[in-house]
DNA sequence: GCGGTTCTGTCCGATTACGGACGGCTGAAG
DNA sequence: CTTCAGCCGTCCGTAATCGGACAGAACCGC
C-alpha cells in the first residue's frame, strides 16, 4: 500500500477549520492526519513519522494561561528539532511562518509542501479593518513566530523592552 | 497643441521622488506637473485645470507643526470637492487612498489614472522587518486618510479615544 | 435666526505601561 | 568543575498614556 504522498499533521481546535485543509491537502496530493489539541499533536508527532506540521497558535479550549500554542511550539522543537513546523497565525500566515520552516527544515520536503500550501490556506486580515489593538497583537505573534519564541529577540525586533513583551503577550493570551 | 493625456500633479517635498514620478508617469502618457510645498500645491489647483493629485501627506521642510499634508487634504477638499486626490503614505500607499479617492471622484478618470499609478508607485514597507511604534504611525496614517483628515472617525477605526489619537499623531509628526 | 448634531482641540486625575535590575536556569567553552 | 553568555520570568518606582469632559466652531434643516 504505497502512500499518496508527503504525510501532513493538522492541528487547530476549530473542527471547520481542520476540516477545509484536510479536503484541500488531500486534492493536492497530500496524506492528511488531524489534531484538535495539542496534547493530541505531541502524541500523534511520537507514533508517526510526519514530514510537516502544520498548526495554529491559539487554542483557547480547555484553558487558563493561554499560552499553549507556544509551548507547543517548543516541545515539538525539542521533540524533533529538524520537523518542519509551518504555524498558521491570523495574518499573513503562511509567509511569516516559512522563514522558520525552512531554518527548521533539514531536506527539501519543507520547500515543497510550502509551496503546495502558499495558494491553499487562505483568510489573510487586512490591515485596513483592523484596531490598533488587534494589529498589536498580529505583530506580536508574528514577531514570536519570526524568533520562534524567543522573547528576547522578538522584543528587540519590535522595539519594546522584553518586560513590555511580556505584558503584551499576556494582554493577547499568547 | 493637443495635451498629451490626463494632467496630474506630483506633490512630494522630496526632488527625487518627484523626479522618479514624473519621468515613470510621463511615459505611462499623462502631462505632470511638480509642487515641492502645499503652497504650491494649492496655486498650481488654482491655476490649472488638473485630472488628479498624486501627494505625499509629509512634509517636513520649513515646518514646526508636522501637520500640513493633512491641512494640505482638508484645504484640497474645499477647494474643489470633486478633484481626485492619491494620497501616498509610506505603505500601502494607493491602494488605502483609492477608496477616499474613488469617493471624491465625481467622473471615470480616476479609476484609469490609479490603474496606470498601481504599478509604478513602489517602495511599500514590509510589516515583518517594522517596529511596533513604526507599524502604529503607519496604521494610524493610513485611518486618517482612509476618513480624509476626520479624526473622530479614525480614532473609532483605530479602537482608541479620540484624545489618544491626537497623542499618537503628534509622536508621529502626523 | 435658532436648536440639533458633529467635530475639534485641550485639560486633568486615575490608571496603566514602561524598562532597568535581579536571581535563577541552561548550555557551551576553557 | 568553573567561568561566561544568553535567556527567562518577575518586581518596582517613575513616567507616560488613558478616556471622559468641556467649550468653541462649523454645518445642517427648519
Amino acid at each position: 500500500m504505497p502512500i499518496a504522498g508527503p504525510c501532513v499533521l493538522v492541528a487547530d481546535d476549530q473542527s471547520d477549520v481542520v476540516e477545509a485543509l484536510r479536503i484541500l491537502l488531500k486534492n493536492a496530493g497530500f496524506e492528511v492526519l488531524t489534531a484538535g489539541s495539542p496534547e493530541a499533536v505531541v502524541s500523534t508527532v511520537t507514533s508517526r513519522d510526519l514530514d510537516c506540521v502544520l498548526m495554529d497558535l491559539n487554542y483557547t479550549r480547555d484553558t487558563t494561561s493561554g499560552s499553549e500554542g507556544l509551548d507547543l511550539l517548543r516541545s515539538l522543537g525539542n521533540q524533533d528539532p529538524h520537523l518542519p513546523v509551518v504555524v498558521m497565525t491570523g495574518w499573513g500566515s503562511v509567509a511569516g511562518a516559512v522563514e522558520r520552516a525552512v531554518l527548521v527544515a533539514s531536506g527539501g520536503t519543507i520547500a515543497a509542501a510550502d509551496l503546495a500550501l502558499q495558494p491553499v490556506v487562505s483568510g489573510q486580515q487586512h490591515l485596513a479593518t483592523m484596531t490598533l489593538l488587534e494589529a498589536e497583537g498580529l505583530l506580536v505573534e508574528k514577531a514570536l513566530v519570526r524568533h520562534g519564541g524567543n522573547v528576547t529577540r522578538a522584543a528587540k525586533d519590535l522595539g519594546v523592552s522584553r518586560a513590555a513583551l511580556y505584558r503584551k503577550m499576556e494582554r493577547h493570551r499568547l
